[in-house]
DNA sequence: CGGGACGCCTGTGAGC
DNA sequence: TGCTCACAGGCGTCCC
């Protein structure tokens, strides 16, 4: 499910809240993607020093009593959220896997799929997050991310534009929707091999993102199922989506047949008229 | 190394 | 109603 906007809308519901909480209690469910990598009450005491985010996982800082620092990277995969409960957490349901509990509240995270983690590590730039960290490309909004950089990236690979936005190997953040949507929005065929794609066409690509992970956290995210903030929100770009799930409904521009093909055993959707090669 | 397929899990909706 | 199948927001690993 989460996307980037989904887990920055996630890591901004909750920081409010969890800056400062010092943990009591740590729980885990059935095991996720991998294990925590401690033991749950080595991490008791610890304060919450910072909440970040590195495309889609959130950096939970922790202070140790001897004043060194280590933390949590979590992922929400594809099914993943977090919540955050005051000091009236409903009963467990069967779909929540880990809990941490604080001197402020409850931090809970519910992933049917289990595909998301929660990993200790000693720093963000230590093992093993680090080596979790370690292929990622720049963040969408980082100022060393321009127009030229980002299409001297796309013309190392020769794999399709929309296969590459996925990988997150020139720019994280951008999942099956926002790749989709992004796409769209600058009019290029996701089809299209990375290093066909000219200089301004990266520049409006690059745009594109921007201007759609942008409104997409403006919006809250997108909610199609599981997806809820840590407030319990839903998210609202599903409305806005023009093309993502919309196979054989009418483009909102051209009013051609939005297509539906299959690239790397995921779903691409695009209008064969406005996007092209 | 780049690129593509696979597998991890559970739930849901469509079709029969 | 109940079964089977396709599909679902991600990504590390494996194999060419």
């Amino acid at each position: 499910m989460p996307e980037l906007p989904e887990v920055e809308t996630t890591r901004r519901s909750l920081v409010e809240h969890i800056l400062g909480a010092k943990v009591g209690q740590v729980w885990l469910g059935k095991p996720l993607r991998w294990p925590l990598g401690v033991e749950p009450s080595c991490l008791v005491a610890r304060t919450v020093v910072a909440l970040d985010r590195r495309g889609k996982y959130l950096w939970l800082a922790l202070q140790r009593g001897d004043g060194r620092r280590d933390g949590l990277l979590m992922h929400l995969g594809m099914s993943g959220s977090l919540a955050w409960w005051g000091h009236d957490a409903p009963a467990r349901g069967v779909h929540d896997h880990f809990e941490l509990g604080t001197d402020r509240g409850l931090l809970r995270l519910t992933d049917p799929r289990r595909f998301g983690a929660v990993v200790w590590s000693a720093a963000l730039d230590a093992p093993p997050a680090a080596d979790l960290l370690s292929r990622l490309g720049p963040e969408p909004f980082d100022a060393h991310l321009t127009h030229q950089s980002f299409h001297a990236s796309l013309a190392t690979h020769r794999t399709s534009i929309k296969a590459l936005l996925l990988s997150g190997r020139v720019m994280v953040g951008a999942g099956n929707i926002y790749a989709c949507e992004a796409l769209f929005a600058a009019g290029i065929d996701p089809r299209c091999r990375a290093d066909r794609i000219s200089r301004p066409r990266a520049a409006r690509l690059l745009l594109a993102l921007r201007e759609t992970l942008g409104r997409a956290i403006d919006a809250g995210g997108t909610t199609l199922r599981d997806y809820r903030a840590a407030d319990g929100s839903q998210g609202a770009f599903q409305h806005e989506a023009r093309v993502y799930g919309r196979e054989a409904q009418p483009c909102l521009v051209c009013s051609t047949a939005v297509r539906r093909v299959v690239q790397g055993q995921r779903s691409t959707f695009f209008c064969p008229r406005c996007q092209r090669r």
